[in-house]
DNA sequence: CTAACGTTTGTCCAACCGGTCAAAATTTGC
DNA sequence: GCAAATTTTGACCGGTTGGACAAACGTTAG
């Protein structure tokens, strides 16, 4: 069975995650073929061939990653419940989302280069697990629409527009600093994205009465 | 003067384009560091050294891809106007963003690499045009919100999250179509992600009434 | 026809990159 | 304290990549 995990010392737990910190840094900055191992080496204070004692091949590094990740990444989705008030529901899952952008800029650049790249490594995850999921979420979402607690619309598309615009300020940081410029660019940038997606998600941009 | 285009020959027309339009083929693919010359010299049907006749290193094809790219990408913001009806005006932007997104995928991820690694070709151009032509944007939307024809909201905020949704359906494609499924994620899918803009953005997720 | 100019190709090179390996240094179990 | 196991390192290798170059090929104007 491949499932048991191999063994390990302190010093080799150690060491990998310090490898993988490394490698997160590295991999979301420059894509997988634009990261090198002496570049991940180096970023982890240590010598390429031990770096390679450790993970055999780039592409392990690359893969522990990203099977880390998307634990972390789907957690906000799966947390979405069908317990309390739809709206309240929706809203909550919005700055969580918009959080983890903020607090895991890293991740969501490695998981956008991944897609952007056509997600070689992961597709089978995307078909399989992902879209359970998705699907799932959406049932839910049409329950409320048809409990009239949300309007009417397309519980996809919902989703996609929620991922899109809160991982936004993580993938497109740069172009989003540079546009609002050196005043309104900084730590504030987010609270105001936080402000303007709840308006935006909740009532659209038509003028009240 | 660097700004006078070099004298050109008819050959050297044609082949150039023939290079930037495989170029942008494989570039989009892979990003900058996972593309090859040789793969786009095979793409365009020549041999290495040829194209190194037409383009003389390798940043020369992508620095010409891009600023070519930046005009057109952002001809749809050009266009927003302040003389039609404000939310007509809007829901017309979002529409052309999102044909882009549908017509020009490649466009869409070649840009959405070169933000993600930092931007570090086009940063100036971020801060310098692109911020003006979003700063005199946002302003004539700030002249709808006062004059009350459309919600107080942030105009900045507003832009990115047009950009965001609809861009995602280029850059994240394969995330889409995986989602969808087979049935959903056909063809018919910018149709569906089109409804679904509209309503977000003119009325939100609460019910009516 | 031919000389000048533009285009194409084969060959080559130096740098880089992922990965190996054996030997040295260190840690751990007893 | 010592032997076994683990960790670290320097040297090395084969393949790839961006790019140079000169020679060959084609084209065009006189």
């Amino acid at each position: 069975m491949e499932g048991s995990a191999p063994r390990r010392t302190r010093i080799q737990q150690e060491k990998r995650e310090l490898i993988l910190e490394a490698a997160l840094e590295v991999f979301s900055a420059n894509g997988f073929r634009g990261s090198t191992i002496d570049q991940i080496a180096e970023a982890a204070g240590m010598s390429k061939p031990n770096l390679l004692y450790y993970f055999r091949r780039k592409e392990d590094i690359h893969e522990t990653l990203m099977q880390r990740l998307l634990d972390t990444w789907l957690a906000p989705l799966r947390e979405l419940d069908d317990i309390g008030d739809p709206l309240t529901e929706l809203r909550s899952y919005i700055r969580r989302k918009l959080e983890m952008a903020r607090d895991f800029p890293r991740e969501s650049r490695l998981f956008a280069n991944e897609i952007l790249q056509g997600a070689p490594r992961i597709k089978p995850m995307l078909e399989g697990e992902l879209k359970t999921l998705v699907d799932e979420k959406a049932a839910v979402i049409k329950g409320w629409m048809r409990a009239g607690k949300i309007a009417r619309t397309d519980p996809w598309h919902l989703i996609f527009s929620i991922w899109a615009t809160t991982q936004h300020y993580a993938d497109f940081d740069v172009q989003v600093r540079a546009v609002l410029g050196a005043d309104r660019g900084g730590d504030g940038r987010f609270e105001d994205a936080a402000r303007f997606l709840e308006q935006l998600f909740l009532d659209g941009l038509k003028p009240k009465g």
